[in-house]
DNA sequence: AGAGATTACTAAACCGCTCTAGTAAATGGG
DNA sequence: CCCATTTACTAGAGCGGTTTAGTAATCTCT
């Protein structure tokens, strides 16, 4: 009742195991009926081919790793992980590529399973995320030379490939239209600054104002929790200068800022407009609706997903991909300001 | 510059290859001094073993497999599936065992996976979630004898070791707690009766009901999605017989209700009190925060890990595990009906 | 018809590690 | 001091495939 093996097939079929060989991997030097007679024999017993020893002989795992170092809160919170993950997915499975998903404490962990499933052979190449300023993973995946794709971009990610979208235009696009509403202070719930395209968004949105005129742009750095999101958002409904539209860096930020509002007896959009920067099923199920920077997250995870498996095929061919802008989605959540109404 | 081998300790400790799997193996049959001078070898070449070398000498695969059947959109949605990946990591890395996961169409797509990954050995076991009425894959993990842990029960998971919480048990203190507060219509909206747990909630829900002579209790099963949760809401609050309390399954169901109490002018919790059967960062961030039954789902996934764990080192060993039933966090959307506060 | 090419197949090495069987030297007991 | 046991090690088979080198039979061409 053990599990066949290609010599079993061999004995069955009257042949030696390397014909069997041959003839499982539709390589010539079989004839066809010797073919057909060996594919019935594995098929009758069921045969599959041990992982193992394939890969024992220089072929690939089919698998690609997915390290993540972050709370696990963070995990179940953001909608635009799970949709990554699914996305990664259809792009592998495709090709029946496995993910292997790590989840670590820190960059340090991180950096070891990167060292330890390289020379294990466990997996072909690496999906990196959360691209820090200057993230210490990529010299070290550079320096491993195992083939790797960087979410985030369009710089800091060293000589591999990266797969972005062009935060600094969306942040522009969304100060435009804010301005054009007639909003002249503007706050920008922004996340965690050692995040690469924190810093971009941040830059992007100083830039915007001052080739607008604006009055009041500044960034609110927080570690991306709801928490923080609603402790921000409290200390800028309560302060002297209250804006008339805040930014929030991400979905889970954008809704936690609204319930203070709420709370607070600001009514949206009436007394102040939100925008989310992450577009999800969050800023949708909520009332107000939000009015939210879209993007296909699971088109994002297929694309990077395809760009790996270039860069395992052919290592060195692969250049970045830059993906679409995101594109707003206007819904409830904003309006011109009272005093611009008035006007 | 390629990677080294045991052969290649061996020269450099001018032992055999067999010496120093003894002493990389912590076996018996090695002195002190030579063990140490291996060990030292191997430190400085830098050496880590080959999975799959090992695993061809029938050595576990060290990996456990998860294979999901869900659409997409799902998995990003809620914050459960994302809480119990990160628990079952934490349980399973601390013993260095990887998560493989797969995300498919269907359930013949995800017993198809369950042969293939069995038969390669290219995992030790599965941990099986949202365990279906009469469910297809049990009885298929049965008969290929592969340890499985199945998430859900007391009951329908056949042989298979199952992890589970009492949702009876939860829903009748649900019902008792707004009984209490004098809430005599109350409606639940569920998930697919397709799976094991919506099925004895709902029944648990006609038992409580029944029990405590409450007029109206009735469930209106959906497919969980945000937009079914906001029509089956939309529903009940335009029907001629108003609830003045409602169930909702999931997080997800419960905020998207509670877009459409705002949209529909109902208060809450004034004119209708909201529960959710599943706590998140959800019920949390948005206002009015909703009252939850929460379940430490971070650590369910560690005790699933605990569990499949030792499954793997001792087959049939393993019997179920009745984890905490899911308390109730009150919050700012339940109250006392309004005619329960007049009389 | 005979040399060369092609076809259909087999034998065996190889991948990196584990583990059993075997051997030589050191140790111990009476 | 000699035989039995233990210790410290080595040789080599085996895990399940792939792949190279080799062989016998058939085909092709002049």
């Amino acid at each position: 009742m053990t599990r066949p093996t290609i010599d079993d097939i061999a004995r069955r079929a009257g042949v030696s195991k390397s014909a069997v060989s041959f003839a499982l991997n539709d390589r010539p030097g079989v004839s066809p009926a010797t073919r057909e007679r060996i594919l019935r024999a594995a098929a009758e017993m069921n045969w599959r081919p041990h992982k193992a020893a394939r890969a024992l002989g220089g072929a690939r795992a089919d698998a690609v790793g997915l390290v993540v170092a972050r709370p696990a809160q963070t995990i179940g919170a953001e909608p635009f992980f799970g949709l990554l993950l699914a996305g990664l997915q259809a792009g592998l499975s495709a090709r029946s590529v496995a993910l292997h998903l790590m989840i670590v404490e820190d960059t340090a962990a991180e950096i070891e399973v990167y060292r330890r499933w390289t020379s294990e052979r466990h997996v072909d190449g690496f999906v990196v995320v959360d691209l820090h300023y200057r993230d210490r993973r990529v010299p070290v995946l550079e320096e491993l030379g195992v083939p790797a794709v960087v979410l985030g971009g369009p710089s800091g990610h060293g000589t591999l490939p990266g797969v972005w979208a062009d935060d600094r235009e969306a942040m522009l696009s969304l100060v435009d239209y804010l301005a054009a509403l007639g909003h002249r202070r503007i706050a920008h719930v922004a996340g965690d600054e050692a995040f690469h395209h924190t810093r971009r968004r941040m830059r992007a949105l100083k830039d915007g104002a001052r080739r607008l005129h604006l009055a009041d742009a500044f960034s609110v750095p927080t570690d991306f929790s709801d928490a923080q999101g609603a402790s921000a958002t409290r200390a800028l409904l309560a302060g002297p200068r209250r804006p008339t539209a805040v930014i929030f860096d991400s979905d889970v930020m954008a809704v936690a800022g609204l319930a203070v509002a709420a709370e607070m007896g600001v009514a949206v959009p009436a007394g102040l407009s939100v925008v989310s920067f992450e577009d999800s099923l969050l800023t949708r199920i909520v009332h107000p609706a939000v009015t939210a920077l879209g993007r296909d997250t699971f088109g994002l995870g297929g694309q990077v997903a395809a760009t790996l498996l270039a860069a395992i095929d052919e290592p060195g061919s692969v250049r970045d991909v830059r993906t679409a802008t995101p594109r707003l989605t206007v819904r409830e959540s904003t309006r011109a300001p009272y005093t611009a109404r008035k006007a």
